[in-house]
DNA sequence: TGACTTACCTACCACTCGATACAAAAGTTG
DNA sequence: CAACTTTTGTATCGAGTGGTAGGTAAGTCA
């Protein structure tokens, strides 16, 4: 079988190219101009490589999420829950300001509402950061089985409220703050997470055991009110 | 003095409908096609009474505020600083899954990351979401002084922790995450709040007083890296 | 070398974007 | 009524959108 003319670019430098401009513009205000001229190649390379504007997203997710993997394991690797939730949030706080990239994250930048024919991309940011909770959740399932976190904890509530902050603090990143705004966020939720592992949180509801948001990047479903979760 | 043809149209209804397409949508998502069907009139009529997409944005954001105001004095009101919080937290989790409104928080939702052309919108937002944070910052201080937040309580951080849970929850409802949901994520913040209230957290470093973001809706500055707080 | 496969670039597609020129319509004031 | 002011709808502007057709360049394999 024959090779034909080898690729020109190399797919993860273009990837990393067009990763910082969905970062920086959201998926609906980065432009193919812009993302074109910022991987430096043309639109139909493009379209060759990556299928769409939408697999080129996708497969900047994936080499985002690739990324980031090593911080998640070392996150997850911390030898108690308190640990685990001190690394997570002081990850976070550096990785959301690390000059080395635009402020903020870019599962939340890339765009949580997007125009007409763009409904699918919340959905497919939704899932990812969902990942990242999901994680979290088995690892304080896991903790509680060691003994190191309180039999009345509740993983699912305290990973919940650990991916929320990160959130939130993705948004405050995104507006400017300072790497020393996030750490002190970060102080403070830890502080608040150490309260919960320690004691009892008031639960008068049910369990409920899966991640808030859906888990896969499902096409467009009701276009009114909210894209609720399938659970 | 003569008047003219009168207006057919409700400013504030039309502004409603304006919201609500900026805020399932976001700044870059909506487009005057949406608006103008939205709202119920023509292009000609929309720029006559707003001048602009990013006026009508500025004047649904001033409606946004001044429906929410009520709720703010309400949160303001809380008679210790654990009260304003708590009715803080509880008053984020229902009306960012209020069915009446897209689910999470316009001023999240508008737009994070926004597209050439667009880019004093994100600044807008922030200094609306700033807004927040500056008055229940303010609110801490002077709780402080009527001795109901320890000594050693730093209202900045007790105020951005806060806001930066506001806006993750208002990202989590974004992805179709439940009333409930929100509720738990208020209830864990709450408890850390608590924590930090009423005993010390470490802060080594200096005061820092003002909020974290830009207080104005400045115009668009460095185009590279990161918008930073001109403090 | 020459056949073959693949990637590249130029130019362009139909369409939508935000925004507007223009004239008819609808009201107030004398 | 007639003069005047403002809003309205139609129809459209130039620019930019995501995406592609077609020909050429660049490599591999026999």
């Amino acid at each position: 079988m024959v090779m034909g003319r080898p690729r020109s670019f190399d797919t993860d430098k273009a990837l990393d190219e067009a990763m910082e401009v969905f970062w920086r513009h959201g998926y609906d205000g980065a432009s193919l101009a812009m993302l074109t001229k910022a991987m430096g190649i043309k639109p139909p390379s493009l379209y060759a490589a990556f299928g769409s504007k939408e697999g080129l997203l996708k497969a900047a997710l994936d080499r985002y999420a690739q990324k980031r993997s090593a911080h998640m394991h070392y996150v997850l690797a911390g030898p108690t829950a308190r640990d685990v939730a001190e690394r997570f949030l002081s990850s976070i706080a550096e990785s959301h300001t690390d000059p080395a990239n635009p402020p903020g994250c870019l599962l939340v930048q890339g765009g949580l509402a997007c125009g007409a024919g763009s409904e699918n991309i919340p959905f497919e940011l939704a899932a990812r950061r969902a990942q990242t909770e999901t994680e979290l959740r088995e690892r304080f399932v896991q903790a509680k089985q060691d003994g190191d976190l309180a039999g009345d904890a509740d993983p699912a509530a305290l990973a919940r409220f650990l991916s929320t902050v990160a959130s939130g603090m993705g948004v405050l990143a995104s507006s400017g703050a300072d790497r020393d705004a996030l750490r002190e966020v970060a102080r403070v939720s830890l502080s608040a997470f150490t309260t919960c592992h320690a004691s009892a949180v008031g639960r008068p509801n049910g369990e409920r055991s899966g991640p808030a948001v859906a888990q896969t990047g499902q096409d467009h479903r009701s276009k009114r009110r909210a894209r609720s979760a399938d659970t």
